[in-house]
DNA sequence: CCTTTTATAGTCAGCACGACTATAAAAGGG
DNA sequence: CCCTTTTATAGTCGTGCTGACTATAAAAGG
């Protein structure tokens, strides 16, 4: 951290950029914007901007998150920071530093453009073509992260309504893994890990759908799942 | 990612920070350069420095992990972005946004001071007061991966010599976890998981201390441990 | 030669998990 | 009104990993 006299060639930019995921109608969206502008435009890609004089990469995140997807209390919202890509290159414009952050929301309200004006929207998952510059890897890494995070944290939690079913949990498992669960083992799983989910006493039950009507739950205190909740074991999916 | 014009404020300085861990005579060393000027002179902190304007992070990394090591080989080592941090207010003389890596080396060489004429030195875990800037706080966030991170990664083998004794293993996690293993269950997880060693063919050992000798092993070829190996469960640790 | 030290082999019980079967409680259709 | 379908919930069984522990082997040192 000496040798600040080296800093005289021209200033990085700093920006972060969001991988925002939801659950509707049992697929997973992410949020994306659509390009204006060249480089890259008409191809969706990440919403994101500039990390402002005064702000934390986390704050500016926040800011950014509550500007595209229009929600008014980002506060209780977790948000990840992911890690941070700096290739020389990967804006053909300037030299840009960008700061990946992953979130995990619950139904989500729709997507309404940002201050800058391009348009937002909820996509699934897999179907936006290539992204631009190289978000395409920021949000493969994001899935990865989301989905490796729910093994050994309550994440799931805080994709489903303050009051839900084991089947609801269970589809956000399912959604973000790509893998169906068993689900007597999963009910099982969730039920003897401290902290993770306790009923509501009402004997409250949901109604409405076909079946038995099931029981609802609330997110417990704990906040990371021991032993954790593995997905199964696939070929060829990176540590 | 749109609205260059945005960008009308003064720029900030990007630049990364090392957390390079080693094991010497038993016990857990961090590499730290003494500060020769203000703010925190006469404080310890982490090697680092800018990003060059063709540089990226990871590469940034390396050049300062060469420089401060004196190594002339680092590129066969494993160099892990841990985060970023980007607090307002973290260096006091100007916005500095610092990507944060964090590696785990085999017997490491005298540290001789990098390109900046300062003091270098291989330091006890622990031992050193307060560092500068918010670089405690890396470095706990370092140790706490890297120790996650032989949860699940072959990284210990990365801190024995070409050839070492289980032991020698063993004791990279016991000195990175700070805790005890038995050995016996220890020898039997390692030699079950396919591909973390494999034994010496020339039934090599390995004499020169006291009691039976000690059958030597090579780094297998994986790079995942399926199922973990964890380390004993202890109250109070973050997730 | 006996003790100490370290490496290695083996045993045993508990428990977590995958796979599976069984029962309960609703809706819908004849 | 019965019967099928659908979903939730309960329980069982065997396997495999793990912690705790005991036993044996092979060296060094006195």
């Amino acid at each position: 951290m000496d040798g600040y006299d080296k800093y005289a060639h021209e200033p990085f930019a700093v920006t972060v950029d969001l991988a925002v995921f939801t659950l509707r109608q049992g697929t997973l969206h992410v949020l994306l914007v659509e390009r204006g502008q060249e480089p890259y435009a008409g191809h969706w890609a990440l919403p994101g901007g500039f990390v402002l004089p005064d702000e934390s990469a986390e704050t500016a995140a926040r800011r950014e998150l509550a500007e595209e997807t229009g929600l008014s209390d980002v506060s209780g919202l977790h948000l990840e920071q992911l890690r941070t890509y700096s290739e020389p290159g990967r804006d053909p414009r300037m030299r840009v530093v960008s700061i990946a952050f992953a979130a995990l929301l619950p139904d989500a309200p729709e997507a309404h453009g940002g201050s800058d004006a391009a348009r937002a929207d909820w996509v699934p998952y897999g179907t936006a073509g290539p992204l631009a510059f190289d978000h395409d890897r920021i949000l493969a890494d994001a899935h990865e992260r989301v989905g490796a995070k729910l093994e050994y944290t309550c994440l799931a939690t805080a994709c489903c309504p303050p009051e839900f079913t084991l089947g609801e949990l269970q589809q956000v498992y399912e959604t973000v893994w790509g893998t169906a669960l068993d689900r007597p083992n999963f009910r099982r799983k969730v039920l003897a890990t401290p902290g993770f989910v306790e009923p509501v006493p009402g004997a409250a039950r949901l109604t409405g759908g076909r079946g038995k009507p099931a029981a609802l739950y609330r997110a417990g205190t704990a906040t990371t799942l021991h032993p954790p909740l593995l997905r199964p074991p696939r070929e060829g999916r990176p540590a």
